[in-house]
DNA sequence: ATAATAGTGTCTGTCAGACACTATCGA
DNA sequence: TCGATAGTGTCTGACAGACACTATTAT
């Protein structure tokens, strides 16, 4: 039995220009020096607790950013994937908001849309679909598009990122319905944002509760 | 860095006596020798092409078993899991009939119900709750439970799977609609059980197509 | 015949989506 | 006043579950 090689890579994953996009960095050695991926890395037994903590401290130092949400999403594995040898990685993926990649102002990472057919170093083209798909599949039936939203968001924004996301237009009522059931977000008293010519809408933020724990729906959207 | 020890876990579940069980074997060597656990190994990097053919194999050499359905369910990681050092199991779960589990007629393989509180070595509690979760999650909106249903089932047989994995009864009319809807299935010509003083019921088997596939329903049961 | 379960036709309450309406802003 | 979007009341068609019925076996 030889040695196995462990990393964690990061899907950390925003909406921008009315798209999903997927931040990637230009990877600093080798292999595949150069070339945009996934960012990633090793699996550092003497510091990090576990491997949620190997991928909250390579998306920090990478990046910058400590994302609201993060979750492991698979694992990765063969001798194949990568040159160096039979290898691993636990891949997980993170949402934030535009605004905190925006603050968070690192040169290196590239926003790429993830619907582009994108050619990527190792496994990180399998990795990327993966978190797409459980991404779309857990925005039909629970409050996981939230952490795409930001820290505030208007009942209309927050539509507007569950449709982007399901790929198609959503029912104007039902969509409150359903958000009412979930009985997640409370309103800003007396907080509007106003965004051109008509009527204000209310800014809401998730409850405290939800800011750790999803709520699901019985029935999807 | 030090080394990461990597390993696989498996969840093999089945149905029994109108339970839920886990298949538990006695563990051969320290840590934990003689102690009832799930049944694991370490990766294999000259053998195993990747970890899902490193839980095939490892399920293989402890029960005997090939499994109609496995799947990777998550890995657990850290520096307490394991006495030995800083570890990391990729989990898996199988689904088998009981059947598949009294051919293979092994020994050492003890069923246990997944309801009793459970004693386990390591994380294996916590893995074994996330993949009755998991399955149970599942079992709401896909074919899964047709895994443990074995190779032909009636649809009364397979109503009462879905019962015990969700938990509760089910309307029979509504439950043979979206079996019907989910058109997975196959009746098989001319064969029925006979199963008493009554009519006896049509076998029907998974269709082809979907021995390797689940078929997903838009709304759960 | 009777008991027991398999399998099906139909009715009804519930709920998602369509539509229409009011509310509130800037110009 | 008008155009635009926010937010809400209501109607209707679709569908899940309840009920009732027929079908088919062993005793």
């Amino acid at each position: 039995m030889t040695q196995v090689i462990c990393t964690v890579d990061m899907v950390l994953l925003t909406l921008h220009e009315e798209r999903l996009k997927v931040a990637l960095l230009k990877r600093d050695r080798e292999p595949f020096k150069g070339v945009a991926a996934l960012p990633g890395g090793f699996v550092h037994t003497n510091e990090d607790h576990d491997v949620r903590d190997a991928a909250m401290r390579v998306l920090k130092e990478k990046t910058g950013i400590d994302a609201p949400y993060l979750e492991q999403l698979a694992t990765f594995s063969g001798a194949a994937r990568d040159p160096r040898g039979w290898s691993l990685s636990i891949a997980h993926y993170a949402l934030v908001s535009y605004e905190v990649i925006d603050r968070a102002g690192h040169p290196d990472v590239k926003l790429v849309s993830v619907d582009r057919s994108l050619s990527l170093p190792f496994d990180h083209r399998l990795i990327l679909e993966t978190a797409v798909s459980r991404l779309r599949s857990k925005s039909q039936y629970s409050s996981l598009p939230c952490y795409l939203a930001g820290e505030t968001f208007t009942l209309p924004q927050l539509q507007k990122v569950y449709e982007i996301l399901m790929g198609e237009p959503l029912n104007k009522v039902s969509f409150r319905r359903k958000i009412t059931e979930m009985d997640m977000l409370e309103a800003i008293d007396g907080e509007f944002e106003s965004a051109g010519a008509h009527r204000p809408a209310q800014l809401y933020r998730l409850k405290p509760h939800f800011k750790k724990q999803l709520q699901l729906l019985e029935r999807g959207l």
